[in-house]
DNA sequence: CATGAATGAGACTTCATTCAT
DNA sequence: AATGAATGAAGTCTCATTCAT
């Protein structure tokens, strides 16, 4: 039944999408997508030049796949996860947030998210498919425990889609530092992810909590004139 | 006194570089570094490709200007509004984190964030001119409003790198957004950048108020095992 | 006797050599020798690229197959056909350019032509045996034929090269034709090839008669000198 | 005026897409398109391969000019000569066919037919410019010029189509042999270019003429069966 | 015998950089 | 100073050929 019982050029024939997706990855993450060279990510898969575009068409193509991959894997597990919950709106949130987020920080598909933000404008259908794939269905599903959490009198009134990138945004960006500047051994690191997250959503959600003071009235009025370079066409 | 007094060789000889550095920074963010071509950057800049070889002896070095340039005026601007201010640590961090960045964030000059992250792996001089000349100086100031904070007795006793983080990285984040995804026409608007960004600080100023309700507890015990995909070297 | 008689195995695998030839000239032609795959090649005959292989140790030897084989056949049924004729020498001539060749138009093995045409500059090989094993048989067949009609007063006297050249070299031409802009769908056809093949061999025919008028004679000094463009090597 | 009072640089620039051209239609036609390498062009033209992609941005773009070019400089040719013609319509088909068309054989130009016939099939674009740029207009003048020997009771009557054909079909052909079989040291030259041009006009001429005899019936009912090869699917 | 996964040399094309004008 | 023609290193992708199964 295990994959032992294949003949071996059928079992390497059928790890090699995954291994040169991962290889992708790392390399895509590291380097960035155009300073990649092809050759490099089937060497560290472990194979040469050519047999790449034996499951890839292109370089371009592989991108894709990563990405999808990556994030269809995370998001199925995200949604299973919040489907099997009944417990607080809080709880379900620090549940999604910091249990589950603290999964995908330590994994090596964290490293999508600084791939979607870098090749996003050079490649549309990455954009789309991630708007549509993961930021449509992120955003259903913490709007909806927000929102119970407002009806159940453990929250205070407030705009769900503040709260919503409040508690997410960070997270996103402790993804991102990871594999970028915090990547950079000549860099200190700034804090440790797993407890910043932990730490991020407890204070945030301690701000929307029912109990937590009014927010003090923001006056625009105060703001004083923003002396910006100029830039006017010539 | 102004460059407009100059004549028109002289003032279009000496406006080039900070043209050149426009132009660099538009198309490095909007394509990526490698993608981007130097006739690119000539081309929108309004010269020809050797001439961009006479201001800037190599691409690369170009970019480090961009950023360092970009970087060093924003610093300048916050670190000035930030000495010059004797109010309440609340106003001060809602000063400089809703008036100070909603400037930044509607500047052209918000978009280098993206070509740090994007790049700092590629030029560890990059990262490390952002961690000595951003980061490190951006820590001090954000802790020190919030030790203050927290010694007048507005904001409760909490750890300040992690205050300090939960309050800026959205910033940062919404600054990458509108520069990625946020820049596909495809896309659809998540939210107004400045808006967000007020109340985003308020709520976690909130959330850091003396009056806030404790967090409740984590049980970090109640965390059930995660099924990670095995990606241990065969 | 025949192949049907075989078990089907044994059978396909005696055809193989054939489909393999017949699939290469179809694609040779189709596409040129440089720009059809191997595999093109093996699909086409209905076996596996490492199939081809067995049978022919290079794509070059399978090229050289191809022409070999079709153009042997085709010599010596012509050989025969003319080896059995005791006619009059027009009659000879039409029955092997008309008739014979009629039926080499037709046939699939036309296409050689245009192959040999096509890739004699780049094999030698091919060239020599085209040389030797086609022209040559052929032109001393037809050099009889136009002299012996010359002997028996059918033909005034006249360049047997001169005559035998005008006679064949349409024939040639009208295969060639076949097999490249005929065969794009795009061009409208130009003639019938079997109704031109008869006519024109009648119409050189009736120049070759002895009742033929004389040429009028040619005047290479009326020539005006050709302004041709300059290629002098710099 | 001439191009030698111009800067170097720029002399040079004017004279590169000729000269590119000129490499490429003697490597196309010597090696077929497929095999020969950009580089080798770019060599044999004096420039490197960057240069060749500054003034075509194809090879197949390249091949195109070649053949687009080569056309039209004798169409243009040709084109002119029969129109500044008044003789009969004997000494105009002469003309044309001998004097004109022997400039074209010996000029390198005449390669381009073999590029025709080569390539045709494998790039549709260029099958189709030479059915309306050259066999649709060279067929109306032939047409014209036949139609008007008839007329004029210097041709008896017959098939213009067949005559054009039986005319020129030998012209092309002599064209193709030289750069093809003719260019291989090794195979003994056939005849002389020009002087069979000369004779096989005036040969076909004189079957057309109007004292020509008569062509005997030809009878098809008297073709024996043809013993074909059979390519029966299997 | 037959297959098709794997290889790597080789070809097209791009583009950072140079330098004659 | 400014230009843009020229270069050639480097990268993507193809495909003839091999060989384990």
């Amino acid at each position: 039944m295990s994959l032992t019982d294949l003949p071996l050029r059928r079992r390497r024939k059928e790890a090699r999408p995954q291994e040169l997706l991962d290889a992708a990855l790392e390399l895509f993450v590291e380097k960035g997508f155009a300073s990649t060279r092809a050759e490099e990510v089937a060497t560290r898969a472990g194979v040469s030049k050519g047999t790449l575009y034996l499951y890839y068409p292109s370089k371009e193509d592989l991108l894709k796949a990563v990405i999808k991959k990556n994030l269809s894997e995370r998001l199925a597990a995200g949604a299973a996860r919040a489907a099997d919950f009944d417990g607080s709106a809080t709880d379900l949130a620090r549940s999604l947030l910091v249990d589950w987020w603290t999964q995908i920080y330590d994994d090596p598909a964290a490293a999508v998210f600084k791939l979607v933000i870098t090749e996003a404008r050079n490649f549309p259908e990455i954009a789309e498919f991630y708007a549509q794939e993961v930021i449509t269905p992120a955003h259903a599903l913490m709007t909806s425990i927000i929102q119970r959490g407002i009806d159940r009198g453990e929250f205070r009134p407030l705009d769900t889609s503040v709260a919503m990138h409040s508690l997410i945004l960070p997270l996103i960006m402790v993804c991102l530092h990871k594999h970028s500047i915090g990547a950079c051994s000549e860099t200190p690191a700034l804090f440790d992810g797993p407890t910043f997250i932990r730490e991020h959503v407890d204070l945030v959600l301690a701000g929307m909590a029912a109990g937590a003071p009014n927010p003090v009235v923001h006056t625009p009025a105060a703001l004083p004139a923003a002396p910006v370079r100029d830039r006017s066409p010539k």
